[in-house]
DNA sequence: ACATTTTCATAGTGATTGATATGAAACGTA
DNA sequence: TACGTTTCATATCAATCACTATGAAAATGT
């Protein structure tokens, strides 16, 4: 019990004893980082461009993430989320078509909100970068696969069931929705409104027709 | 005729009367530079990093091709060739499905050449940055959607000849398009291979049937 | 040979990068 | 009130950023 919860939270459980208290609220100040990071990306949003977004001072942010890299990192799991809210809404859909075009249809809304920045963090955060930024890479590449990883599985769930010729390749059509999906977030960047994505996302599962 | 040569060709026209000569082929390094840029992106290409690639020293650099935001233009241009080839390749295929399907085929091939860097250099070495480098982005952006409008015209073009219900609305198909094209360079930065990129580009017009 | 022109390599510019040393400030506890 | 603890803001670190001033080197023209 107690060795659980101290396990899950090394830091910053219930409230300290003593000493002066934080300035800013941790998940707060992390949201805004993760906005700093989608909007500019990893190795081109600057420590200053972060302590100015967080309002947090430089040395505060160390103390509490530790380095730029931990903070992207932590950044990208608060907007990656959970995978198995992913999982449980694929698997609930009818399909793994449905399944698919419903993912398409929420990157659409996702990667065209008004309060956040255009496209997707995963597909813009990191695309390419120095050789010290390989780790990064690695991890937001580990997110992507995971995603296809789940879709690969729903569609193989659809085969066993029947719903699919049983010839049907799982990993094409996986890679496929991971590919749209991420070049939405190349055309949400260019300025595509949700309308527009909102089509391509339709295109994406019905294609080009008979 | 000497007027329009000028136009065409500012400097290095013909061999100059006096000084000393290049030390290097502008091409050659150019071709270089846009290698490094594929590689490492934009602004997470340093002069630093373009010197060593080019084998050619800063000053020489910034005589040669202005400065680094007109150098990356420059290897942008190289990257990207001629539309009008695109153009007429598409044109010469017996459909617009067809030639998007070649169109895709031919990204799989490039975003897995063994002497390249994997993946796009249009949709990884820009796909974000901070706000010094939105002319940059814009270019890039530019350059996706001319492109995108070629595909537009040659499905229209399809549409005129009866070859595709009347009913058809080009632009989702285009969009879909490039979203395939820029989301099949992220698989190949994850390292999908040749083969698995071929099938995604098999799948992205044949999709996921009836 | 000598002047002219252009490019070369060296060495540096001020600004910004990610990350910290330092001491004052703000809390609970004694 | 005094102490122990923790975070605060200020100032700064060495390294790197994009970029350039300077003078030697290498070509042609006279």
């Amino acid at each position: 019990m107690t060795l659980i919860s101290i396990t899950m939270k090394p830091k910053q459980t219930l409230s300290r004893k003593t000493g002066r208290p934080l300035s800013f609220v941790r998940d707060v100040v992390l949201e805004k980082a993760m906005l700093a990071f989608w909007q500019s990306g990893y190795e081109t949003t600057s420590i200053s461009d972060l302590t100015a977004a967080m309002e947090v001072t430089a040395p505060s942010l160390y103390a509490a993430f530790g380095n730029k890299q931990q903070l992207f990192l932590e950044a990208m799991r608060l907007y990656a989320g959970d995978h198995t809210a992913l999982e449980s809404e694929m698997a609930g859909a009818p399909t793994a078509r449905d399944a698919v075009a419903g993912m398409l249809r929420g990157a659409a809304m996702l990667f065209t909100g008004e309060t956040t920045p255009p496209g997707c963090l995963l597909a813009s955060a990191a695309a390419t970068g120095s050789a010290d930024a390989s780790e990064v890479r690695e991890a937001v590449a580990a997110e992507r696969s995971s995603v296809r990883d789940i879709i690969v599985r729903r569609i193989e769930a659809d085969i066993e069931k029947g719903l699919m010729p049983s010839d049907t390749q799982p990993a094409p059509l996986a890679d496929l929705a991971i590919a749209v999906t991420q070049g939405m977030s190349v055309l949400a960047r260019d300025g595509a409104d949700r309308a527009r994505l909102l089509a391509v996302a339709e295109a994406g599962t019905t294609g080009w027709g008979a």
